[in-house]
DNA sequence: CCTACGGCGTTATACGTAACACTCCGGCGC
DNA sequence: GCGCCGGAGTGTTACGTATAACGCCGTAGG
């Protein structure tokens, strides 16, 4: 990376000499130009776009398309992306919308969308929803660089209202596959990983479940909760009950302790939470009660944050891969922009089983 | 908010009529330029930029300044980002650079560096540091966007690394407040913090304590522990003792277990941790040996994470307001770039006592 | 009465890039 | 011999904004 200007003299006071005005702050890319990287290639600027732009064939000769290549990597030339966007009206910058930036699952999903989207020049710049940052709930204006396309969480539900119909591409995260006016869709398989948990529950003997269910109206909620009724519809024998909590430990453990109350032989012997947090609240819950985690009562989590293995016992829990949901999405867009119509994808999801799932009490 | 494009007929195929060839993607804003505000306001295009840039002070009426304020709100006016950075050169965004999303500090610090960003109609846009998102380790092509100014924390350290004489002002977070090289930096009183844990547990009679050190090489983290032992330094019945740990919930519980070997009286009677998820591993470390927190052993935490009531007991920690700490980075940020200097700056912090620590065993 | 000047406002230009419209030239089919 | 085609380039323009340079008009001072 090069560091100075290059053509010294720039010491003395401004305006002295015959300096161009050249406005401050351009530092960046060195100042270097298209034209400059002409010159020294002996061609003209026009070239230099063509070459560069990799739209040269039966243009521009080999022998020139190489020395104006040579020239740009010397000089340390980089596009300047103001002049680019003003030009073409693309600015290769996605905007990917979140609920909160303290969701793991979130960052990991900002992770895999940043190094896909690096991968083909483009860049993602991020709006966590929550509160709307500034007093405006415009996800543009809070960007505040215009944006090609939007990678958005349903969960981000605000902030998603604003975005529908603003005539950009939209490949809708943790959303109905058949959502509409999303040009694709990228989901963890939330009903297979619920799936799983409910084999894995059946298997150690559980027949009175109840499950904690986040109390926020979004797609992945609403499939992670069908996926175990359905499971467990197809077994006559077993008990399902929900309680709805606020997405928080403290929530948590109030849905949890609602679950508990009455009589022993009535009491659920394993509570599927809709998400670690509120599993770290119900393992909490169970403990205040006098009972034991996963002696009296199985748990388990949702998403498989670094909290499943902080809180003790560890908990069984479903891994999402959020950095291959974000890789997904950023795909989708990607080819949505370029007239490829992407359909919805589905990433797969895994159960993990750890320390807080054991056979039910009594078998 | 503008919606669809106006001229219909967008469906047949391409080059069918004489349709313009305005560039896609230009979709953002609307298409309103400021000539279409100057002649619904009847005026010249410069008179435009005058008044919506607030230069027009004595060179245009009141009246025409109102007529033009009032048209650009009617059509939705929203300034072209990419044309204005043409041409002053600045981006009015700043590259906010942190070690990894996943930490919920730096999420805070988020929130608050773009609201304070907003407020003064900037952008922030992320450049979460491990494993370098990209191929190259180049923060600012990661970025996509170039950018005025940085605030980076010095956490990040090999991005910083490349960030240093980049010629941009650079505000550093968690970092030698006597750093050179940075325009200003910001930090949470991780001293004080420090000292009132100290306070704290030698107010429980706590005399045998080690610390649990988190092995990162950051100014914060050596703070910490500078604090920690002066504080106990000036108590000559005191011990201390450091184990360093990698940062993880794992390195907390190896670290723990290190701490805690040998005859009972010997052993500390307080874990002082770096970090919450430091904290949470040695609770474990403590269980697994067959002790109670905080009846046989207190543990202390750092940063008041999610983490910090998630686990039983809950953390007694010390809160740092992450917000706080990004909005101060910006508004440094935003000084150094209107020409003043802006020093360093501190914010509280505060001890929040919990359930994990108590009255030391014999007292 | 002419000039200087301040309030008001416009015209023109530049920023760096991409793409269109041209030019030039050697061959080639008819 | 002429028109035409395709390769190899160059000249020019437009994108939307900010600002320097200029102009006009009425008034006041000399």
């Amino acid at each position: 990376m090069r560091v100075g200007r290059g053509d010294g003299g720039h010491g003395g006071p401004p305006g002295a000499g015959g300096t161009a005005p050249r406005p401050p702050g351009a530092a960046r890319g060195g100042g270097v130009t298209s034209r400059d990287v002409a010159r020294a290639a002996g061609v003209s600027q026009a070239a230099v776009s063509l070459v560069l732009g990799d739209k040269w064939r039966g243009r521009v000769s080999a022998a020139k398309a190489d020395a104006v290549r040579a020239a740009a990597r010397e000089l340390g030339y980089r596009p300047n992306a103001a002049a680019r966007t003003l030009r073409t009206g693309g600015t290769r910058t996605a905007l990917l919308v979140v609920p909160a930036l303290t969701n793991e699952f979130f960052a990991g999903v900002h992770t895999g969308a940043a190094r896909a989207a690096a991968a083909h020049d483009f860049g993602v710049v991020l709006y966590p929803s929550p509160e709307g940052i500034g007093p405006a709930p415009d996800p543009f204006a809070a960007a505040h660089t215009a944006v090609d396309g939007v990678i958005a969480s349903s969960m981000a539900t605000d902030a998603v209202q604003a975005l529908r119909g603003g005539g950009l591409p939209l490949v809708m995260l943790d959303s109905d596959p058949a959502d509409p006016g999303a040009v694709a869709t990228v989901n963890a398989d939330v009903a297979d990983g619920m799936r799983q948990v409910a084999a894995h529950l059946l298997d150690l003997g559980h027949r009175r479940i109840t499950h904690i269910a986040a109390a926020i109206d979004s797609w992945t909620f609403t499939a992670r909760g069908r996926a175990l009724a359905d499971a467990l519809d197809a077994r006559p024998d077993t008990r399902l009950r929900v309680q709805r909590a606020e997405l928080t430990v403290a929530g948590g453990l109030a849905a949890a302790r609602r679950a508990l109350t009455g009589p022993p032989t009535a009491r659920p012997t394993a509570l599927v939470c809709d998400d670690d947090v509120l599993a770290a609240g119900a393992c909490k819950a169970v403990r205040r009660l006098g009972l034991r985690v996963p002696h009296d009562v199985s748990v388990t989590g949702f998403d498989d944050l670094a909290l499943a293995t902080a809180v003790e016992p560890e908990l069984t829990t479903v891994r999402l891969a959020p950095d291959t949901v974000g890789a997904a999405g950023m795909a989708a867009l990607l080819d949505a922009l370029a007239g490829r119509r992407a359909g919805s994808t589905t990433v797969p999801a895994r159960l993990t089983v750890r320390d807080s799932t054991a056979p039910a009490p009594g078998t």
